[in-house]
DNA sequence: CTTTGAATTATTCATTTGTATAAGAAGATC
DNA sequence: GATCTTCTTATACAAATGAATAATTCAAAG
């Protein structure tokens, strides 16, 4: 008998381990649904073994409450990002914020992976649904703001609707093209999208979003398809 | 050591136990995900022992293909109902259409708790890949349907877009909806779709809503739209 | 170089899950 | 009423899962 070598390793930071711990659970997620995040499965994909998660944490959920609260941290700094790179203009603003929600790597098969795979989570654990109710409001505040900066006149109560609707226009799309990506031409849910907003706030969102240069409208170098991003 | 009582029971129809099994799975998904729907939950809420699934389905995934179908059956059946009861007047038609999708039993935590647990069951397997596919162009083609029959001038493809639109905002609200119940008033989001339905197609939908009576729109108590203008 | 702390692996365990097989009984048929 | 089909329960089993504990070895500190 061979006398059963120990698998050599390296010793990493507490934040790197956590983080490729929490990355393959959310990877995992995605492509399978939380059956498919075992212990096993994200200690194999994160490169190390089972029993270092319960090292880092201090049960398998509190690493799936982890998970959760990065993604929806990435989610909303992403968003955010599209707004504050955006050019002065409110109507362009509107438009690309709009337009990041209707393609990769935001409109993803993965994205609505992650969704589907959370949502008994959240519905079961008081925790992260505080923070799913927490994100999705501060989403539709982003984009109330945005409405509300544009030239037209409304009250708050209109506004507000008026946030709910697009949202769920946005959210909407979102799903579908996620779900069955081969349904739809390429760019054709960008161009639903911005003009259904448009049409719902009675602005001419599709006009302003042509008469932007190109290069504005997206930071290219993208290579982050591997982790779903959530809306 | 008394002799092992056995438990007593009653012969049914294959169609009633395969029935029983179905609606318990469908509960199980919808409480708790696909994780929830153990054969032995299944059979305990179906009230009768885990051997039986064995004996009316080849194997629990062969249970959970049927399972799906069943859904995807009763959801399309549901609209089209409420599209056969409506009035003869195509904005009515469309406004039915839309109000049955944004209440319950529809719109309700159950349905997205389905939803989301048969996701990634669909992405894994053909089979309910393809039912899922179908079903959703048959919903979206009634839609179009509707949309079609509205006094307004569209071609071909305009209509297309308009119907994927509708679609999309019907779809967001009742995702948000679902999700988060207790962040929208009572009527608030069926008010709010008909709207942002009605603004996208260019027709008075509320308007026409205002007009119908009451008891044709369904088991009633429900005043919903006012005059809620959104643009 | 030695020591020491803890990061990491290895092993074990009780539980749960899907499946397979055997045993029993309900109810129709004769 | 006896018999027989098959519906239904009961039991068993291997694999997988989350968790707990023990055993190592990396790397920093002295």
């Amino acid at each position: 008998m061979t006398p059963a070598e120990r698998r050599p390793y390296r010793r990493e930071t507490e934040e790197s381990r956590r983080d490729a711990l929490i990355s393959a659970a959310l990877e995992l997620v995605a492509e399978g649904g939380a059956q498919a995040a075992t212990v096993r499965a994200i200690a194999g994909r994160a490169g190390v073994t089972p029993g270092l998660i319960r090292h880092y944490f201090a049960s398998k959920d509190e690493l799936t409450r982890a998970a959760y609260r990065t993604l929806m941290h990435r989610m909303t700094t992403k968003s955010a990002d599209a707004v504050t790179a955006a050019p002065d203009c409110p109507l362009c603003r509107l438009g690309l914020f709009i337009l990041v929600s209707l393609r990769p790597p935001v409109m993803d098969p993965a994205g609505v992976g992650l969704w589907a795979g959370f949502l008994h989570g959240v519905r079961r654990d008081d925790a992260m649904r505080e923070v799913h109710k927490q994100n999705y409001h501060e989403y539709r505040d982003m984009l109330q703001a945005l409405i509300a900066a544009l030239p037209r006149a409304a009250n708050p109560a209109q506004l507000r609707e008026a946030a709910i609707a697009c949202n769920g226009v946005i959210d909407g799309l979102w799903l579908e093209g996620s779900v069955l990506p081969e349904s739809f031409a390429p760019g054709e849910m960008e161009r639903i999208g911005i003009a259904a907003v448009g049409a719902i706030l009675g602005v001419d969102l599709a006009g302003a979003m042509a008469r932007i240069p190109p290069e504005t409208e997206q930071n290219g170098a993208q290579p982050s398809v591997e982790n779903g991003e959530l809306q």
